[in-house]
Order: C-alpha cells, then sequence, then structure tokens
DNA sequence: TATGAATGAGCGTTCATTCAT
DNA sequence: CATGAATGAACGCTCATTCAT
C-alpha cells in the first residue's frame, strides 16, 4: 500500500540478534525467553492481560509454569518488558529509517507512516500495547516509562528539526505538540484495535499528517493550498 | 485563569436534580447509591479498580457490602455506571454550555477549556475515567460505549458547522478530526493525572487551541499569524 | 384406574378447614400462611430446597418477604412444616379411608394404593416429601420426626391387626415389616419422582401387595397360587 | 455375628490395589487423593454436606486448600467421587463374594448380609451414601447414577437367577422385586444412620431374608414352616 | 536450568434474616 | 399484621508464585 515498505518496525530488529554474530544474550538459552514473551504477546492480545494465566502463557510457549519465573520476575514483568523490549526495538528502527530522510516534512510524514504501518503489521502487539498494557497497575502506577518518553522525545526532536529548518511555527511548545501528536496516533490506533481492526490503518496517515500540519482552520484567503484549491 | 468560569461540568448538573422539587429516587434511599458511586470513584481513584475492594468502598460509603449489590449488578458495573453517569452529565453540560457562544472558532475553544478544566476540577473523576475505566474488561471489550460515542460526535458536529460557516477547512475527514481532537485532550489529561496533577491543566488549552486551528506547519510567508508576528 | 377413588390423600383434607365450621387458625390471616405453604412447595419441587430462595417463595405467595417470618421461624422451618402438615393430613385421611375396609388383607392393599395415587395425585408434594425434605438439615438431624413414626406406625398397626385376625404370620417382628414396606413404598415413589414421572405410579400397587403377601419364594409343591396355578 | 465374615465390602477392595506392584497413580502422589477423599467421607459423616467447609477437609486431610481442586473439580465432585469409587468398590466385592455361593437363595442371603455388614463396618461412608449424597443436587438431579444401577441390576441378576433355579416365583416383575429389596435395605440403613446406630445392623439380615423369601402371609395350611412350626 | 505439584492468601457475591416504618 | 430495604456473615474457588527434586 505504502512506499514506505519498512514501515514494519519490528521485523528489522527480529533478524539482527538472530541472525548476526553479535549476541545480546542475558541468560543462555534466550531462544526461550523469546518463546515466552511472543507467547505472551499473544495471549494477552487475546485474552487481556487479567483472563490470561501465566500457566496459559507457559503452555503456549512449550515450558513449565515455574520457567517463567527464571526468566521474569512475575506476571506483570512479563507486561512490562514487553512494552520495554518492544519499545525499544521500535526506537531503534525509528531513529534508523528516520535518518533516511533529510527534510523534517518528509521526516514527520515517515513518522506517522510508520507508526500506523508498524501496528498494522503486528495487530498482536498493537493490541497489548494499546490496551493489556493499561491493565498492569505497576505500568500505569510509578513505573517510569523510559521507552516511551523517548519515543515522545524523538517525535520531538523531528518537529524541533523542523523548526529549525524554519518548515514547523517555531512558536509551538514542543513539549506539547509532541503530546498532540502521540495522542492523536494513540486515539487512533486504539480505536482500531478495540473495533477489531476492521479497515487499513495506514490509509489514515495521509489525512493525519495533512491536518497536522495545515491545522483544522481555513487558510486567509491569499493563501493556496493544493487540495482546497480548484 | 480562564473566563470559563463553568467550566466545571459536573457541578452544574449535580445542582438541578438536587434543586428540584422532584426526587428520581427508585429506591427511597437513592442518596445511597450516589454515595456508593461517589464513594467508588474515590477509591477506584486511589487504588484502582482491580486492587479497589468492595468492601472499602461499602465502607466509605457508610454502606453494608451487601447493600452495593443492590443497587449495582457486581464491581464491574459500579465502574461502568460511573462512566455512564458522569458522560452523560458532561453532555448534557457541554451541550447546554456551548449553546451560548455562537461562533464556530468560539465554540471550539470552549469545548476544549471545558474539558480540560472539568477534569482539572474533578480530578478524581479524572483518574477513575482515564485510567481504571480502561482497566475493566467489559468496558474495553464488547461493551458500547454510547456516551463516549456522543461526546465524540459532539466534537464531531462542532467541527462540522465550523465548515459551513467556512471557518474551518472544508477537506478534512470529520472522523479523523473528531478522532485526533479527543486523541489529544485524552492523552493530555492521562498524562497530568498519571504525573500526579503537577501543573495547572487548562493552561494547555489555548496552546493545544492554536496548534488545531493553524496546525504546526510555518504557514507560507505572506500570511500574518497574530502570535508569530512580531 | 384403581377403584380407590378416595386415593388422594391430600383433597379430603383440603376441604376441612376452610368450608368446615372448624377453624383451627392459630394465625388470623391463616389463607396467608396456607398461600406460603403452597408456595414453598411448589418452589421447592421445582428448584430443589437449597436452590430455592426465600424471596422467590414470598413472590410466588404474593407476599413480603418479611412476612414468612411472621408464620415460620426459618426457611428449614418452612420445609419441616410442610411435611407435619402434609404427613398430619396423609395420617389423618388414611386413618379414615383404612375404617371401611375391616379386612386385613383389604386393608393392606388399600394402604399401598392410596399410598401410591396419592403421590401420583401431588407430585409436587411427592418431589417435596421424598427428596427435598432429606436437604434439610434440621429435618434429617436431630428433629423428631413424630408424624412419620405415626405413619410407620399406622403401617404396623394393619400388619398386627392381621396378624391377630390369623392373615399374617405371626413370627413376623413387627418393626421390621413396617419399615420394610415403607422403604419398599419409600424407594418406588423416590424412583419415579427423580426419574421424571414417566409412568402411572399406581399400577405398581398390585404387584407390591402381592410381592409383600406371598414373598419370593416359590411356594412348596401341593400349595396353590391365583396367579401361578394353571 | 455373621459367617459372613467377608461381609465388609471395602476392606477387601482396599487391599488390592496396594498389594500388587503396579502402582496406578495418575499423579506422584495419588496417596494424597485418597487422603483427601477419606478426610471428606468423614467430614461429610460428621457434619453434613452442607455444613462441611472445603478447608475443614482440607485441614484433616492434611493438604492444602487449593490442592483438592487439583483432584477434584468442586466440593459437588468430591461428594459424587467418594459414590462412584465406593460403590464400584462395592459392585467388585459383592460379584466376587457372590459366586463363592452357588445356590439362588443362599446367594440372595449372603447379599442382605453383605449389605447391612458392609455398612456396620463403616458407619461413616453409610452416612455419606444414605444421607448426604442425596444433598448434593447434582447427584439428585440429572447425574446418571451408573453404578446405582450395576448395584440394582446385580440384584436383579440373584432374583433372576433364583428364578431359573426355579427356587424362586416366576411371575414377579424383575424390575419391581429389585427396587423393593434394595428400597428395604437402604431405608433400614438410613434409620439405623439416622438414629444413631444403636443397634446391630447384621441381625436384621435373617429376618428380612426370610420376610423377602416367605412374605407376609400366613401360608395356606398344610405347609410348614420352620420358625413357625412349633 | 527446568519442572509442575503444591500452596494459601484473597475476595466477590449471595441470601436468610431483621427491623424501622 | 405487613413491608422490603438493609444487613453482613460466610465460603467456594482461583491462580500467581514457590521450591523440592
Amino acid at each position: 500500500m505504502s512506499t514506505l515498505n519498512d514501515g514494519s518496525f519490528i521485523s528489522t530488529v527480529y533478524i539482527h540478534p538472530g541472525g548476526g554474530a553479535i549476541a545480546r544474550n542475558n541468560h543462555k538459552n534466550s531462544d526461550k525467553r523469546r518463546r515466552i514473551l511472543d507467547a505472551a504477546v499473544s495471549v494477552f492480545a487475546e485474552k487481556g492481560f487479567f483472563q490470561s494465566k501465566v500457566s496459559e502463557i507457559a503452555r503456549m510457549a512449550g515450558v513449565a509454569d515455574g520457567t517463567i519465573y527464571l526468566y521474569f520476575k512475575n506476571k506483570d514483568d512479563l507486561l512490562i518488558s514487553i512494552f520495554e523490549e518492544k519499545m525499544q526495538e521500535i526506537n531503534v528502527t525509528f531513529r534508523r529509517a528516520l535518518e533516511e530522510e533529510k527534510d523534517a516534512r518528509a521526516r514527520f510524514r515517515k513518522l506517522i507512516h510508520m507508526h500506523l504501518a508498524g501496528f498494522q503489521a503486528y495487530p498482536e502487539l498493537a493490541a497489548v500495547l494499546q490496551v493489556e498494557l493499561r491493565q498492569s497497575s505497576r505500568f500505569m502506577r510509578g513505573y517510569k516509562k523510559v521507552e516511551l518518553k523517548k519515543y515522545l522525545d524523538f517525535i520531538g526532536e523531528v518537529i524541533e528539526q523542523g523548526q529549525k529548518e524554519r518548515a514547523f511555527r517555531p512558536d509551538i511548545p514542543l513539549g506539547l505538540a509532541k503530546r498532540l501528536v502521540f495522542g492523536t496516533l494513540d486515539e487512533v490506533v486504539s480505536t482500531w484495535v478495540l473495533a477489531g481492526r476492521p479497515y487499513d490503518l495506514e490509509t489514515l496517515a495521509d489525512p493525519i499528517v495533512d491536518l497536522f500540519l495545515r491545522g483544522i482552520q481555513r487558510e486567509p484567503s491569499g493563501t493556496k493550498t493544493e487540495t482546497e484549491r480548484r
């Protein structure tokens, strides 16, 4: 659909650890750890965090219940770990992918596309990050979402760069702008997930970009708009 | 801070039912129902839905545990009821308040202000609606959020009116625009709640409005902006 | 089916208290008491003692929950009262009906017929007396089943009379014989109730009588049997 | 008392499984399953099914509450399992024991003796099977009592054999006869249990047998009876 | 490392009973 | 007598976590 065929923000990273020479395994049998994590994503996505039983995750991962506790502190930690590892992968992938684009507007556009295309490619992960994660009290309370902050900062950087390049308005409070962008994407993905993913998510990217860039307001006469002009 | 001193979207309604001579009690002591609901808001806000014990809500409401089940089907229903009743009040209040403003831009601005001021005035309610509610599996799965849809539609109407008045761009997809607005507000309030409400929420209203109206993009030269111009 | 058309052991008594001049009402509104009792029989029969809610009995009787406690000490007492009152009616009716028969064998036969015909006519009562009653711990433990003992004694009397009349063997221990007769009837009715009452209960009366009178054993040659003889 | 020294219908089977080298444990500690079952028999017998708390059974079995649910689906299942396992043991033991007797009358006599002697030897089991079991709504409603039917059929076989051997009257309906025998035994044991087991149960066996075989009726003159004859 | 049987704290919910009106 | 809203004790069951093997 999109020319942003690198939109899948996970696969990139998936390849590296297994295939490359660089093994960043903390645990000997890191494959088991990954199997547990993948099973957790599946089960959480299907049943919801609270309906998911640790024993079911264990069964799906092909390990004993107790084994899970060799890799994760507890059920909550499982959820948090999904978040941390996936967000980190996302951050890495995004940063790498956006380096290809030099222009701020193009970067901004690509960011939106990747966000939507990424979740579209990993709907189970989308369900977990968008819905189930919020059910963890540890996640919602007191836990420093470092990687999420990084993602927000990342959005901020793109906007800031745009301001430096004089492509974006200089008077926008950065903290607000990034929250605004993230909030919208978050809302759009959540709605899509909770509605049962009935439509193509990435289709929304361009209109969203347009809206962000130009605003709701009808521009003062004398200003030309590609779409509006006839 | 704001001239929108009716920003508190709940109190308005709070006053009405008590003020009239007509008591709409199903049960003799319908005050008991309200006490339970208020207690639930408090407890849910403080402890989170899953950490909250029904018996604690009962204690805070000054009723027996079993009494709660005379008014609500179960713990989940308690949460859903908070959502439904409060959202309904919000929808009523907002609709009423916005009628005062005729101009679309002013309406839009007032909407944003009320949303933020309202949650600022009822932080416990904010916590429940923004955070705890999402922990109810019944809420997140399969339950028709009618009042939420109404709120979204309401936002949509304001935008649509603006388009008719030629104040807003006609080429914006409504469904997207309202989600964008709601998503931003949702995100902003959630962040504020989860961060411990460290700042004045309504302060964000004007910048948000500005951003929505004019977009991120630096306007083409030749277009004047009040704030930007020096 | 049977010539024992007075088999219905309840109706007889039903008529007397209301119709006659002799009102044995302890409570003013004894009609309410009866309505509650009848409702209890229905509900207990349909749902079982433990699945039956006092409030449901109240609803079916058309009284308030609390009213039941003006007539009965508690739920258990309700069940016990059904037993006591119905058994008393049964005892009275049976004693009266059997007076018509003078011959011991005929009496015995009539007793069996009435027992089976009676439960057949009041299947709900049958269900309660045969099944639900045993679910009351007060009934099963420590409670003196006076009326049941009377019924057993009554059976005993019939047998004893038969012995005096030299119609029945004199060497049968009475206590055992009456238990044997009662046990069989009890089992037969219980089976019928629990099986969903799929057949005509009274049909079993004659074979049962025959079995009791003559035993299982093939009689020594030289003794003639109406049925066996060809 | 009796020459039927194998009357205890449980112990026989108890010995066998332990005696062999083959352990039929599903769970490592299948002894735990038995401990729970035995504890349940004790507690149910003493307090009654509904007064018995699962935690008390657990305590008496020396396991944690939750452990019970590793072996049994729920409290009801505990009761049903007692019934099924014990009835099966009884059926096996009885069938084996009766094979020793070839004559139908002797078999019949032994059956009655074993039934009474068996319950006498295991009064707690008697209480559970005779009284508490009937308190389980699952047992009383909709549950197929296969093993009970087998027991009844077993009685039926003995009677049928007697008919073939021309020892018993050929004109007795089998279905009725077996119910009559079972009903009597059931009633006799229930009475004994509920009365607090004040007498020797097996003493009743011979008179019962006699009653069944010869009936209540005084035999026509010319027929001699050992007991009656003087 | 890996297992999985065992643990036991924890809680939502029911419903017989009471009692103020 | 009658009501029915309110009570609150009581308990079966789950399941995350542990630990002996």
